[in-house]
DNA sequence: AAGTGGTCTAGACCACGCG
DNA sequence: GCGTGGTCTAGACCACTTG
């Protein structure tokens, strides 16, 4: 289904987390990988730009390709983090635990974020994460309804980005995130083990569907020692 | 010097910031691209697709590139934030302050950290930067002397990193930041501002050269109603 | 000199959106 | 059907590292 460099991609990442190119190991030359597969170079490059770009390799002009040790971060890098992802890199059970789902006009704050139209409505969901039994996330969700028509308590218990991908095969642009840290609010302390902490770590995210439109705006409010954000970038030119 | 896809690619950004592209329209097509500027549809495609990646377009199939308009955090995109581009994006005045500046071997901690030899030794730069007057920000900088030789309380006042780029040609490859929140330490009271906060948010880098050799941890403790950051990310494949 | 990755080109075919 | 971006190929030349 995928095409070939997405196919060496993922075969590559493979070896890598198998060991077969363990940290600081030189892969094979671009011209070793076009003879092995029989690709064309282009094809390895863009593969190689692909690893290197998302942190699994570093390229040397004159050298090779080497592979990092860095990538001992689960998290995807720089990526969409779902609470899935999250808990499984963290201790104990996880659970969420949804605590309003409606249909609703919204204010106009959230109107505005959302860019709706007159006649638009957005599905409101508000979540807490629960790991290790202590309730440490507070997700207020917020999804356009024109491309969301229909949502159960049932869906956001389990994961609503499986829903929206697989169920109603809408397709995931890009996300543009915002980190700050505040003081924790009336909601945090009545929904949140805050066990103490008055200050609260807010993570807004703003996904948009492959089109450009925005779909989706989040706030995610974290217990702050709980809170770990980890960014590989390499040099803008 | 650079090229022709980078070239293509400034001039594309220019033209977004001067309101030529203006947001959520169409650019010219790859095929008009590749008319205007003489160049091979391969290097137009480059330029647009790092215009993709950082930010600055949306490429849809079928229909066209469009301009984004999310583009509006002057950071640079998941970049290396150093202080300078930061205090041009808040209000007042800003000022650096030399804490520290010693040659030293180190504790164990460090030497892990930067991978030393035993014979080699590290910069330890302590610096708090002033916005509006306010003490905000603590650095705690540590180089790799093998590829800083020598390092005074000016360069340090300045930029460390115009010395590091343009005096002594170090090439940066890539950076890991890993952003948590902790309890702020006698250290961060002493040297800061901090208003009654008793949290400090904590911004760990990890820099490396083109060649894959780390060359600088630094850990910047921020006063948490003074930070933001902001990430923006397409969808791993 | 040989091998490596970086840039550039020209051409082909495909999948998608729209009228 | 046409124009758009996405994938793939083959070939060329360059810049850099290493022996």
């Amino acid at each position: 289904m995928n095409s070939k460099y997405i196919t060496l991609y993922n075969k590559i990442i493979e070896k890598i987390e198998q060991g077969s190119y363990p940290p600081s190991s030189k892969l094979p030359s671009e011209n070793e990988l076009m003879e092995k597969y029989k690709f064309s170079r282009d094809t390895v490059r863009k593969a190689l730009n692909m690893l290197e770009h998302n942190g699994y390799i570093n390229k040397v002009k004159g050298k090779g390709s080497f592979v990092l040790d860095i990538n001992r971060h689960k998290f995807p890098v720089s990526g969409l983090i779902s609470f899935k992802e999250m808990a499984e890199s963290m201790e104990g059970e996880s659970k969420t635990l949804v605590k309003n789902l409606e249909l609703t006009k919204g204010d106009k704050f959230l109107r505005n974020k959302l860019v709706l139209e007159d006649d638009e409505k957005l599905w409101k969901v508000v979540r807490v994460r629960e790991i290790g039994g202590k309730k440490i996330i507070l997700d207020k969700d917020h999804f356009n309804s024109t491309y969301i028509p229909e949502l159960t308590e049932e869906i956001c218990r389990d994961s609503i980005y499986d829903y929206i991908e697989k169920e109603l095969g809408l397709k995931i642009g890009f996300a543009k995130k915002e980190i700050t840290v505040r003081s924790s609010s009336e909601e945090d302390i009545e929904h949140l083990d805050l066990e103490g902490y008055d200050m609260i770590v807010v993570v807004d995210t703003m996904v948009y569907l492959q089109d450009g439109t925005l779909f989706q705006y989040t706030e995610s409010r974290h217990r702050p020692d709980k809170f770990k954000f980890v960014d590989f970038a390499r040099r803008a030119y």
